[in-house]
DNA sequence: CGTAATCTTGACCAACGTCAATGTTCGTGG
DNA sequence: CCACGAACATTGACGTTGGTCAAGATTACG
């Protein structure tokens, strides 16, 4: 089990320095640090657990299963993001997360969360920038499935991701991993599978960017950028860990 | 401009009671009481502003205009609600705001959010909740615009507005006040106004619910909620004023 | 009482979903 | 190293949902 202390995850600069106190404290309710295959439920939609997870390495994603079978993804989960804080500090989980490939979690007892903030104020703080960072997000993502078309969806869903993943350290100039399906992308823009494919081809013809292998590959960001509606916002310093 | 401490808003039971420290604290951060007209921006997409909103009476939204005209409608604000937190917190605003009545807002200085969190951290986790709940429902419109038909959308949308004005006291057994329009609900649930009239008139031929005059009547709310996948999570006590 | 805004409906068209067949990749066991 | 199967990608044909255009009805308001 890695102690916080040794975490590789905090030096990153898209995370904010913490005091050693806070990290202490933090370290003292580090419960695990799971490793497991790709495909794996992590956490499931309904069940009771008051744990905040961290990813500590690999990919996930955070999604819902209807009545009808039908599955929305809400999120993709890089290095470095944290779920479950909802149900630790609200009660059971209301979404699920599975793994998209080999990922480790470090997991901390979520039940300690409020007293944590209570004793480092400014971890609530922080904690809160992150949320309303987030918001902003899904907030763009609902506009993305309301007001625009197939290819443009797919593209600012697509360019999205690439900056997050350029963010922390693990893009290269026009090239990123991709390890989501066609059938993940589909449930993450809100379109048909089939559909999809269409508009990735629109997408590939256009030279804005095309899936190769498990990559993505964005010749012109800034241009797949206006094509998709995408603007680069400022983004908060993270709160790793939390 | 009327002194926190006699804020009506605070007595209902949806919101946490405060501490005199508290409420005294929030009460200095006070800097206008704002009445305005139906039909304006209170806050304008862009602009720099680090003001927080709470609104005092009347109805709201908080939508995004993109580049092509189009409007995206991200939330529907009904007394109590908070806007402008993000703006406070990271910076300038990324959407609009807009009255749908005749409305009242408290105006807060935003710049000291930061500070009053540090003072009263029980603050900033009460923040830090009603944020975490608001992403619930964020969770679950997101899913209702990629993965549902036309006509459970706008029964999903009417039923959760329905429940939220409820809860507020302002609802009766299966009617309440709904000031929106069809452009309103068309660009609230990312179909076309012409379309979202077909969806209606479906819903009305099988009575599960209506509009007529500025009202919204549900004849039997829990066969709405089924019919539309909704399900009334426990929700979290609001942080009034803030 | 008249004007503007909104609601409502019908006719037609484009975007997207479904079904089904074929190709491709990749892991596994011989 | 090859043969096989399973999962996934890709494409075409066709059906359905939802968008667009346009006209008339109703309501709100000066």
């Amino acid at each position: 089990m890695i102690p916080c202390e040794a975490c590789g995850l905090r030096r990153k600069r898209l995370f904010r320095p913490m005091a050693p106190q806070e990290l202490g404290r933090i370290a003292s309710m580090k419960r695990d640090h799971l490793v497991v295959p790709a495909g794996t439920d992590v956490i499931r939609q309904g069940e009771r657990g008051r744990a905040v997870f961290t990813l500590y390495a690999g990919w996930a994603i955070r999604y819902l299963r209807l009545p009808n079978g039908s599955r929305q993804i809400l999120d993709v989960l890089l290095p470095g993001d944290t779920v479950g804080l909802g149900s630790a500090l609200l009660g059971g989980h209301s979404h699920s997360v599975q793994t998209l490939t080999p990922a480790a979690f470090c997991a901390l007892d979520g039940s300690q969360v409020a007293a944590l903030i209570a004793e480092y104020p400014a971890l609530g703080l922080d904690m809160l920038r992150t949320r309303l960072d987030e918001k902003h997000r899904a907030d763009m993502r609902l506009t993305m499935l309301g007001r625009m078309g197939a290819a443009e969806r797919i593209g600012y869903f697509l360019i999205e991701i690439y900056e997050r993943v350029r963010r922390r350290g693990l893009a290269t100039e026009s090239t990123c991993p991709f390890p989501l399906r066609r059938t993940d992308v589909a449930d993450a823009v809100g379109l048909s599978r089939v559909h999809v494919m269409r508009a990735l081809q629109e997408l590939r013809l256009e030279t804005l960017a095309h899936l190769h292998g498990g990559d993505l590959i964005i010749p012109d960001v800034a241009r797949l950028a206006g094509y998709a509606g995408y603007a680069t916002a400022a983004r908060v310093k993270r709160r790793a860990l939390l």
